[in-house]
Order: structure tokens, then C-alpha cells, then sequence
DNA sequence: TTGAAAGCGTTACCAC
DNA sequence: GTGGTAACGCTTTCAA
């Protein structure tokens, strides 16, 4: 059996409330008595519980984190920011893996509410994501990071999508291209929709005509990437440019482009999204939208203790994107 | 307040221990009773309070990862191994970010233990940690993973970095490369003095001169293989194929050289370690030697939660790594 | 098959 | 300044 704060008491010849009242640093307390808990304390290696604590003070200092999947640098580079910076301010985060699974989300949400977690972050969250909806009745506080709920007004934080997916293409265009597809990501996020609308809108504004066999629905995977871009080669008039809803969406572009003889920039140009760290080492260097992942997880972990600590909701965040011009695109007559 | 097991109790219009009973599906309960809690349970919407519930059972259904930084994606392949097969278990996992640094793993480890975590997987040990083995002590379960610990026998999982070392500099060897130069990982971790050791190996095998300037300390990252091949590449005699420790360094040594306008494979040869799921679309593809990343965290939680549910320990796991040619090295004569 | 009561390790309130 | 006690929400043992 684990030493308890009682051990500890009785080592210290004093009473257990006096003893929280030094580990908790309350004041009142005789340096003499502050002396002789901490010396048990160290003596008896004493380590409290907190669970135990969090039982009455209803505080256990852990939060949690939904995203699709870890092993996507996207999400890997956001858990960072969310990771440190929630443990600069003395909480835990659990990594919770949801593959974009509407049944894996709500058997981790069960899980989280039974722990009691304080908070959530969310970047899994699907168009109309009845789970996510139901935590705000609950009254567990969440960011939506990177991904939005049509008609929620607050507590998201992401990129602007559309001035994303519009800048992309306003390249695309500038560098003389009018052949241009999109690989988008799966249409039950927001995140996907908006990219295109951005596109779209980009077309509109430089009369470039949008073309329905230009658009294909991708994974934010390469395979994905790889598949959607085979099908576009297919095409009788293949675009010279395609913009990708992600960066790994272009890797499989680039490796399908490749397969089917072509050089990239050369006869086809790609441009991604995110600038994950390794886009600048891909052959070619890629062209994409740059995110700020690790300073919108941190941003997340800030707004969400706001809303736990001091119950401050805020309207939605949006993060201006950036043009990052590598190599994988090419001006064409 | 949230509704407890009492509120439940009363509305089912039996006591709390039945409800309980109830929950945790213990035998002996009439069918009606059953039914009858459990249309209570629904109507309050009642989550039952695990932090409650391990204050008596002990029981938490928690673990931790430490890791040096989840951005880098041999950790996070890592991670989502680890993750994937605790949740299958019911678990959740705590990540901890430590960048290796020991203040840090020291402040987390204590954290984690007030809040009682079942388990740990350490994939940030140094050479001779003794927080780490402090461990032991307390009895907390914990894997070593890709890492070990100097003179540890026991619950360590890791690629055999020493056969992973022969390896690759054998197959610089079977190149015909002479002139093989190394960038290690920081000497304070086992994996980056195996992987050396098993560079010497080969090189005194097939009897080709050990150089000490042929060898220089990096730090798993970009950065750091992109400085020691500065250094490489100034020495009067440079060599014709760098080993290195990890794949990040390999992306950090070829920027090196192209910048001084030589290329890879044509003038030197890389071969990496790890094979992140993008060493293949580097510019050039990465040689490198595979570790199984996913599976490695999955047996990291299999091993440990056997130790943790029945308490039996394991001699120290090697994983057999395997060369993947690609397209950074090159035969000379 | 169910109820009552004790107890898990803390904290917080009320005395003194 | 400090001690005593109740309470947090649950499980478990004992009795009925």
C-alpha cells in the first residue's frame, strides 16, 4: 500500500488537514510545522493522489485531444503545440487516435466524460457532428481546431480555408495556368468544403471556367492523393496544374504523375497545403499554403483554458494563410 | 452538480450498491432491476465518475508515453502504435513531450505518478537515467521503447541497432565506398552508440579503416545532420557515402551537399535509419534501414500491460531491421 | 437478490 | 495555527 497523506501526519507528529494545507501552500502555517511535513514527506516519498484530490476539488488537470490520426505530420505538428503548451500551464493531454471514425469518436468522448477530463480538442470534427453538438450541452469545454461544425460561431480556431484554397489557385492562374484540378479532402469536413470554395471562387474572380471532371474527392492521404491524380490522367485534356487540399495529397499526386511518365513541374504543376516540415525536402521542393500548426495548437490550448478557467467563450478564430513558393510549380504560355 | 450513482439510485428506487452492481455487470441481479437502472441511468444521462471509482479499485485504465517529440515522425508512427493498441485494450494515453531534456521527464514522471497512470512507455531514456530507474523502485510498470537503459535486462523493446549499424555500412561497403563517414544521434542515448557500434563492425569486417574524423554527433533532427555534413564536406579528404543515424539526418545531410553543389547520389551516398513513411518520396528516394514503427508501440503495449494485469516481466526485445534500397547511394569504383 | 455501512485519500469548513 | 470531521462518488463486504 502506497503512502497516504495520514503516513504522513502521523511521521510529522501533526494532524492530516494540516498537512494538505502545506502541500497546497495555503497560508497560516508555522515555518516550524512547514519543516517537519516536508522532511516526512521526503522521507516517506510521498506522493499524493490525484485522483483522490480531484474527487473533492472536482480539478484533475487533464485534458484531451481528438484528432484523425497521429502519424499525419499535419496533426503531429498541431499535437505539439497543444502538447507543450498545455503543460506549460500544468495539464496533461490524451492522445486519442479517432481515424475520422464516427464510432471510435464517441467511444473515446464516453471515456473522456467517465475521466472527467476538463477540456477537449477537437480536430476531428465532421460537418454536423452530432457528438461534438452534444458535448456543448453537457457543458465540456472544447476547441474545434482546424475543423468547424456548419453554423457553430464559436470556440473554433483554423486556417481560413477559403483565403487558403483561393490563394492557391490565384497562383496557379498567375503562373498561366486555366487547366486546373483540385484534390480535396473528404467532403464531410469543413475543411475540404472551403478549400474549394476557395478554388471555385478564385476561378470565378479570373474567368477561368470550372470544370467538374477538375474536382475529385481525396483521403488528406497519399494514397488518396495518388489515386485521385491516376483518374485525372485518365482525362482526355488532363489539367497542367492541380492544387491539393494537403500537402500529402501531393506526394501521391507527384507519384502518380511520375508513374505515368511525367515530370513535375515540368508538365504538371502541384501545389499543396499545410507546409508540413519535410514539404521543402519532397523532390520536387513543394510549392503550398503554409499553416502555423504548432502556434494553433498552443493558440487552442490557450482559448480552452480561458473557457475552463475564467468560462470566456470566444468567436471563431481564423488564421490567415501564406503562400510558400518551392518548386513543384512552373509558368506555362 | 453533476448526477451521481445515488441519483440514479433513487430514481430506480434501489440502493446506490445495486446500481452499482448494475454497472459493472457483477452476476446475481433480476432482470428487472436491471432494467430498471438502467433506464435510469439513461433518463439522468448519468456518466459514472471513474476518478471515483479508482480511488477504490485502484484502478485507472491510464498509461503514459514519454517521447522526445512527437513532430518527428519516427515518434509519432510510434505513438500511433502505442495508442491504437492501448485503446483497443481500453486504455488511454497520456502524451508527454520531453525533447530529451531530463529536467522535463523528471517534472512529467512526477505528475504522472500523483495522478496514478498504471503504466509508462519510455521512448526518452538516456544512457543511465536514474529517474528512470527510480522506476523500478516505486514499482510503477513501465517499457523501454527503442531505448534502453546501460545494464537493464529486462522490459526493454528496440530495433537491434548494432545489426541495424552493420547493416547499412555494409551495404556502403558492398558499394565500394571507402570513405564511409557517420553522423551519430546524441551520445547520450543507447540507440546512437549501438548504431556506431555497429558502423565500427562492419568497417573492421571488411577491413576498411576506422576515421576518427569520419564521425560526428548529431540530434535525430534536421538541423543537426545538416551541420555535421558542413563539417564532412570541409575536411580535406570528404567522404563518398555518410551513414546516418536517422532519416531526418539524412534530409539534413543532403541539403548540405546539394548547397555546396554536389549531388546525391552522383558525388555521395546516403543511407538513413528509420524509414518514415516519407523516406520514399525524397528527393533522392532514402535508402534506409526499416524499423517497424507501428507495430513496436503495439508490442510496447501488449509487454506492458501484461506486466501491469499479471505482473510477469520480459528479457529485453530486439527487433530485426531490414535494408530498404532506394535511390540515395550509388556504386563507385 | 438487495441494502447498509465502511472506506478509498483527499480537501474544506468549523472549532478552538 | 492547528485539529477534528464531513464529504467527494464510488465499490465491496457483510447481513439479511
Amino acid at each position: 500500500m502506497r503512502t497516504t497523506i495520514k503516513d504522513v501526519a502521523r511521521a510529522a507528529g501533526v494532524h492530516s488537514s494540516t498537512v494538505s494545507r502545506v502541500i497546497n501552500r495555503k497560508p497560516c502555517i508555522s515555518q516550524e510545522t512547514v519543516k517537519r511535513v516536508f522532511s516526512a514527506i521526503e522521507q516517506l516519498n510521498y506522493t499524493p493522489n490525484a485522483l483522490a484530490r480531484s474527487l473533492k476539488t472536482k480539478k484533475i488537470q487533464t485534458l484531451a485531444m481528438l484528432i484523425p490520426d497521429i502519424s499525419n505530420p499535419f496533426f503531429a505538428e498541431l499535437a505539439r503545440g497543444v502538447e507543450d503548451t498545455a503543460n506549460q500551464y500544468g495539464y496533461n493531454v490524451i492522445l486519442c487516435n479517432t481515424d475520422d471514425c464516427f464510432e471510435k469518436e464517441v467511444t473515446y468522448l464516453k471515456l473522456l466524460a467517465e475521466k472527467r477530463v476538463e477540456g477537449l480538442i477537437v480536430a476531428t470534427a465532421q460537418i454536423r457532428d452530432k457528438s461534438i453538438l452534444e458535448l456543448g450541452k453537457t457543458g465540456c469545454p472544447y476547441i474545434l481546431l482546424s475543423r468547424n461544425i456548419k453554423g457553430l460561431q464559436e470556440n473554433s480556431i483554423s486556417i481560413d480555408d477559403i483565403a487558403g484554397g483561393y490563394l492557391a489557385t490565384e497562383y496557379l492562374i498567375s503562373l498561366g495556368h486555366r487547366n486546373i484540378a483540385h484534390i480535396a479532402g473528404p467532403y464531410n469536413t469543413t475543411t475540404a468544403l472551403d478549400r474549394i470554395k476557395g478554388f471555385k471562387k478564385a476561378l470565378l474572380t479570373y474567368g477561368v471556367p470550372f470544370q467538374k471532371q477538375y474536382i475529385g474527392e481525396g483521403d488528406f492521404r497519399i494514397t488518396g492523393g495518388y489515386q485521385v491524380m491516376k483518374q485525372f490522367l485518365e482525362l482526355e485534356n488532363p489539367p497542367t496544374a492541380v492544387f491539393t487540399a494537403n500537402d500529402l495529397l501531393a506526394v501521391g499526386a507527384i507519384e502518380a504523375i511520375r508513374e505515368n511518365g511525367f515530370d513535375v513541374p515540368a508538365d504538371i504543376s502541384i501545389i499543396g497545403f499545410d507546409d508540413i516540415k519535410l514539404a521543402s525536402y519532397f523532390s520536387p521542393p513543394l510549392t503550398t499554403i503554409r499553416q502555423p500548426m504548432v502556434e494553433m495548437g498552443s493558440l487552442a490550448i490557450v482559448k480552452l483554458l480561458e473557457r475552463i478557467e475564467h468560462n470566456i467563450t470566444h468567436p471563431n478564430i481564423l488564421i490567415k494563410p501564406e503562400l510558400v513558393v518551392r518548386k513543384s510549380c512552373r509558368r506555362i504560355n
